[in-house]
DNA sequence: TCCGCAATCAAACGATCGTTTGAATAGTAG
DNA sequence: CTACTATTCAAACGATCGTTTGATTGCGGA
């Protein structure tokens, strides 16, 4: 983290990486002071807790990727002749976005990730409190575009959506990624090809 | 678990159910062992280390899994009709009763979602080492079904079908169960669901 | 200039971590 | 019964965990 960032922020981008690494209980938060090079009183003075920082690390980055989204949905909505692959990209392309622009963005989506493993109550109740009301404009651009499925069908389905996308943006598969392909590369691809998917299994009859 | 069964399979149970709630981190041997009604040395007289003790997890039910897997794969190549569908089922009903009919069996569904999350490289290593040729054997069966099929374009697919699958089966999702639902038969409504969306993604244009 | 406040720091807190030790306790073969 | 092995046990090891303390620093406004 370069040192001319504040010291929140050097925590947070530092925590950012290595919660994506070796999740929330594995990352302590003297690796993570040590390799911000920030004193480790300095995560209880500028956070309050571990459990704070965490929640911050992703306040950080859902509240400008949820806006990117809302945005892209609502761009989408516009246009009459909008189909299923629109609205997946909307909801896909701003992660894809925020992963290559920002510094930690790639490591933000692992992390994300991670969340979706942990069972923690908590931090559920902290993502669908804060974020679940993107989930469901979304569910509704779907719902409106398949009225032929039954609610709990599209269900079903959103859900093993949801899954895939995190999953694959995740990096988490076996796909070795080229040397020759560079990680935007290998991302942009993992997003068509998500999007094409997901599409297909949509539609499924 | 149950008092009857022996230190080493109270152990392995217990542990499977924490690793599952909690993570690898998350779970401590002192919380395994106690749950387990054994002493905490138990776990390094019986298993050398805790890493060891998670590759026990592992070991115990995928050898059955795999072997399961492997006959269902074999059952269905020798049927002329077979479809995707089938060898979808192949790999995925295995693991739904194992996840049924095992008392912790749903639980390590669960913990193999997490070897996922987990970046760990010694874990990925152990769990490629010795059940890699289980994925290339289906991979194999899926390119026979999908010949118009890129290999590159196949393996993307492939990535995207097995983080749905485990994702969904880990019950990551939002999609809550209904009371009156019991988890054996809200497992196998999400196989069914997975192995269709599947199906439809791998034979998207 | 001096005050006041926000920030940083070294140090220590008690708790918990994985692991090890050595003695106590079965259970079995000779 | 004795000798031996396998297992269980309480206790402690050093390391590391998240958090707190109290002193020290540095800077902007009166």
């Amino acid at each position: 983290m370069q040192p001319n960032f504040s010291t929140r922020e050097r925590i947070l981008g530092v925590a950012e990486t290595l919660f994506a690494r070796h999740g929330f209980a594995g990352a302590s938060l003297r690796q993570v002071t040590a390799a911000a090079k920030v004193n480790l009183a300095a995560v209880n003075y500028h956070f309050g807790s571990k459990e704070s920082l965490i929640e911050e690390v992703f306040r950080r980055r859902l509240d400008e990727l949820n806006r990117h989204r809302l945005a892209a949905l609502a761009a989408v909505a516009t246009n009459p002749g909008r189909q299923l692959e629109d609205v997946l990209d909307a909801f896909i392309r701003p992660a894809l976005e925020q992963s290559m622009d920002s510094a930690g963005g790639a490591a933000f989506v692992r992390v994300l990730a991670r969340a979706y493993a942990e069972h923690d109550e908590r931090l559920r109740r902290f993502l669908s409190d804060n974020y679940g009301y993107v989930l469901r404009e979304f569910a509704t651009a779907f719902a409106r575009l398949l009225p032929h499925l039954r609610k709990d069908e599209l269900y079903w389905r959103l859900d093993i959506v949801a899954g895939a996308l995190t999953y694959a943006m995740a990096d988490f598969g076996m796909i070795k990624r080229k040397d020759d392909v560079s990680e935007q590369n290998h991302r942009e691809q993992s997003a068509q090809h998500l999007v094409r998917f997901a599409a297909a299994g949509l539609r499924a009859p």
